[in-house]
DNA sequence: CCGGATGTTCACCT
DNA sequence: GAGGTGAACATCCG
């Protein structure tokens, strides 16, 4: 499920528990945290504290815990099937497996907030929590991208676009989905040498990636983007209905349009 | 049974 | 060491 805008609507769902005390945290999934090793003593020092900040970069959620000496973080990954649930109900309710049944089998951590619920229901594991996760690994937040940090980013690098765009340690926030989106609405192909983007193609790509994410946030989420129904063997381009090419690139399947994505 | 999945990480190569 | 690539991870679905 979850790229930036996802994590931001996960984001505002838990903002609404702000200066809630978290009473107690269960890891039903004792592998869910990081990194490998990490005593659960360290998640259970976290309970009495107060939730003072909520804050996203890229697809990391954070939650900040406590004041002055006893102050702490959570960091939070969602992997590719996590999200979160507060009080059994998702901020997104869009059902990822159709049959239905009982999903909590899934919940790999449980927050108590103020006596709100806070699960991440992650069937596939990819996600984890991480004790005071290390920010720094991540590069600028894709949703207030500025054509110059954009320009820093690609500059001297050699990999194909769309590599660089998903590396979160170059910019924070953009998956296969919405890069896949911005490249299309760009007219951008995914093979291009990062650092050989002319100025015009920088800011137009900055542009895009703003713009689209705003876009799809109104939308509902990555996976609204034009170029959704696209993503199957012998679509067409929603532009121009050139045959949409199907390559993996920067090790995800990738979805274009050889016609206009120059 | 098989391929693929909105992600991150680790080993390995240049 | 930095940058880049591809496999591995764990599980479910069509």
């Amino acid at each position: 499920m979850p790229e930036l805008i996802e994590v931001e609507f996960y984001a505002g769902a838990v903002r609404s528990l702000i200066g809630q005390r978290l009473e107690s945290v269960e890891l039903p999934d004792p592998a869910y945290l990081r990194p490998p090793g990490a005593s659960a003593e360290g998640l259970d020092a976290l309970a009495g504290a107060e939730l003072e900040a909520v804050r996203r970069i890229g697809k990391l959620l954070l939650l900040d815990l406590g004041r002055g000496e006893d102050a702490t973080t959570l960091g939070l990954r969602f992997g590719m099937t996590g999200r979160i649930l507060v009080d059994g109900s998702g901020p997104i309710e869009q059902l990822v497996y159709s049959t239905p049944r009982d999903e909590s089998q899934w919940d790999r951590v449980v927050l108590f907030l103020g006596g709100a619920r806070v699960a991440i229901r992650d069937p596939r594991r990819l996600g984890s929590i991480e004790v005071v996760p290390d920010e720094s690994m991540l590069g600028p937040d894709a949703a207030s991208l500025g054509v110059e940090d954009l320009a820093g980013a690609l500059s001297g690098r050699t990999a194909p676009l769309k590599a660089t765009l998903m590396n979160q340690s170059i910019i924070a926030g953009l998956g296969n989905l919405l890069v896949d989106e911005v490249l299309y609405r760009s007219g951008l192909a995914p093979t291009r040498i990062s650092g050989q983007l002319d100025r015009e193609e920088q800011r137009r790509l900055a542009r895009s990636i703003r713009s689209t994410i705003r876009q799809l946030t109104d939308r509902g989420g990555s996976h609204t983007g034009d170029t959704f129904d696209a993503r199957e063997p012998g679509a067409t381009c929603p532009r121009d209905g050139a045959p949409m090419r199907r390559d993996r690139i920067g090790g995800r399947t990738t979805y274009w349009c050889p016609s206009h994505q120059r």
